[in-house]
DNA sequence: ATTCTCATTGCAACCGGTTGCAAAAATACA
DNA sequence: TGTATTTTTGCAACCGGTTGCAATGAGAAT
């Protein structure tokens, strides 16, 4: 049904390499010939198969984009910074939805079917072996908002959630609480692991405080607020380290519920900075990710990597400061 | 660099034929064959090029999923049912972020290019001409939550805008507001436009009942906030009818802000049921959209539709039940 | 054992393009 | 104007598969 290459050839009376080289940039074409195959394909409505072309160029332009958090709303961001950054270039996101998959095989094998040039691995929650299985079957990968490591085997472009956790617990230390705690996501995240960890290392460095954690089931508004609902019913702590916005705004909200106050009562630190943490009636203290920093270095990474697959893996780290707003008390007056 | 059928035919002793028919089901092989086969492809690390047999079979199962909303959260559940539900039935989601642009043009030869099988576009903002250029290119389309038509010339699958704004007036009558109002989304989407068509239609039918309308610049939160404050500073109606439950959530968010209760001083009803409506401390009245049914009908038309693309183009309109919360008064006791 | 079927296999052409190479055409140089 | 050089063009092979067709082989029927 669509129109073919010959056909334009036949119609301009000219071979089909002409029609090929007027539409690849770069050949060797004259302006007589341009004009009249140009013409033949207007007529014709002639567009290039993409997927014909990538036989012989070994280039699909399709890049595999795999997620697995389909339920934290930051992540509809990410999707369309990815998805608008990746279609500037050119390029042409596959979506994967992982879900509850661990295992890479099945990506891997289907990406590779569909000649992906690269692959973006979009969650902070998968472990760095799981991009790693694409580089090892030859696919240039860019793991976002992965786990930092320092000597990383694949590209990652993130923050380094250990000094996050480190950052929240400062932060709450030099508010003067005495009692704190980490509410986390799910356990599994290397997100969730690392924001721990640098949370209670941290809080090792002062013996004085007193300091507990729980995971929430997800990274979502509903686990975040069955979590405090729960938490709410033993002994509170003084106030939260929460893994994530939406965990926060979910603790939050069953705060509120139980008529109690923040920060009167409670201190909460997110973790983001999403877009409903700056409204009004929420106004959270959080520590910013800079997504669209994150995204746009992992395209343009992505770019060079397409270039030379080759390139030594590098991890990119950026800075995440604390945006302060009002669910956290005011430092103790000196 | 990866393996190709020649190679495991030469392994295996075979033709290339022979392997590709074991790749091939429906065809005939003896089981000598497929295991010699099967083990060369084995020992070779071999998977058959999706998009190279496309080039003969006229199937590459790639599906364009077109979307512009980014920003309204019930989007990131529509692109998780869709993306799995899509993968399930062995096709791959190709996205497309067509953002700002309204001109179907860049993307119909975009995904030509691609050779997809067909395209989902999952839009309540675009209006049928949209889809209708993709019929028109041959390429087999469904529009999931677009505008509703009797005399349907692309296939879609939706719910009655119209009857749902008919509805939303209903029900504020019936509690008694005399002085309602309609709070859209973006003036220019089918989807405000019908809601509010309809909403109006049936307050025509109770000429002593006030209304007004007003329009929020996109379907998020933020915009919904930000009109209802605009609205506040003038003088505000009893109850609204927002065109969407983001909106309703930015809306009750603003009345929470200037210290007014809802549903004591406003009334809202919203539409959507999205998860965060059924939150305790927002405890949205709203009209809920059966997302999951619509997208799952949209995958078994588009199934269909790739077995028999001239099938008889049809509507499939989902009902809207409403969903009482806590955001409109109750019945006027008779 | 012979003939007839039918399943299996390989050959070769094809899907829609690209590209190295050599011939042809255009341009530069003398 | 003739020759050297460069640009433009077409041929044909190739990318990685699929498939119609005819040849082969195995089993069934006689």
């Amino acid at each position: 049904m669509p129109v073919t290459l010959k056909e334009v050839a036949e119609r301009a009376g000219v071979s089909r390499s002409a029609v090929s080289r007027t539409f690849t940039d770069g050949a060797s074409v004259s302006d007589k010939m341009r004009r009249k195959v140009e013409k033949a394909a207007l007529e014709l409505g002639y567009s290039p198969n993409a997927l014909a072309s990538s036989l012989t160029t070994g280039r699909t332009k399709l890049i595999g984009l795999v997620s697995n958090n389909f339920h934290n709303p930051i992540f509809l961001q990410v999707f369309d910074l990815f998805t608008r950054g990746l279609q500037d270039k050119g390029l042409r996101p596959l979506l994967v939805n992982l879900s509850d998959e661990l295992e890479p095989g099945n990506s891997v094998r289907m990406l590779r079917q569909y000649s992906v040039d690269g692959v973006v691995v979009a969650s902070s929650t998968l472990p760095p072996e799981f991009a790693r299985a694409f580089r090892d079957a030859g696919v240039p990968v860019v793991h976002s908002f992965g786990r930092y490591s320092s000597s990383p085997e694949v590209h990652v472009v993130t923050i380094d959630n250990r000094e996050a956790g480190r950052l929240a617990a400062r932060t709450l230390v030099s508010r003067g609480y005495t009692d704190v705690a980490f509410l986390g996501g799910p356990e599994t995240a290397t997100s969730t692991q690392d924001r721990y960890a640098g949370f209670m290392s941290e809080l090792a460095l002062h013996p004085e405080i007193r300091s507990s954690y729980s995971f929430a089931e997800a990274y979502s508004f509903d686990a975040g607020r069955r979590e405090m609902l729960r938490l709410l019913n033993l002994k509170p702590s003084e106030a939260y380290f929460c893994g994530d916005d939406v965990l926060s705004i979910g603790a939050l909200s069953a705060i509120a519920d139980r008529g109690l106050s923040c920060p009167g009562d409670i201190g909460i630190i997110g973790l983001n900075d999403m877009e409903m943490a700056g409204w009004e009636n929420i106004n959270l203290t959080t520590i910013h990710q800079p997504i669209e920093q994150i995204i746009s270095s992992s395209i343009e990474l992505m770019l060079a990597l397409l270039e030379n697959p080759d390139r030594y893996p590098e991890a990119r780290i950026y800075s995440c400061p604390v945006v302060e707003r009002g669910t956290l008390r005011p430092p103790p007056t000196a």
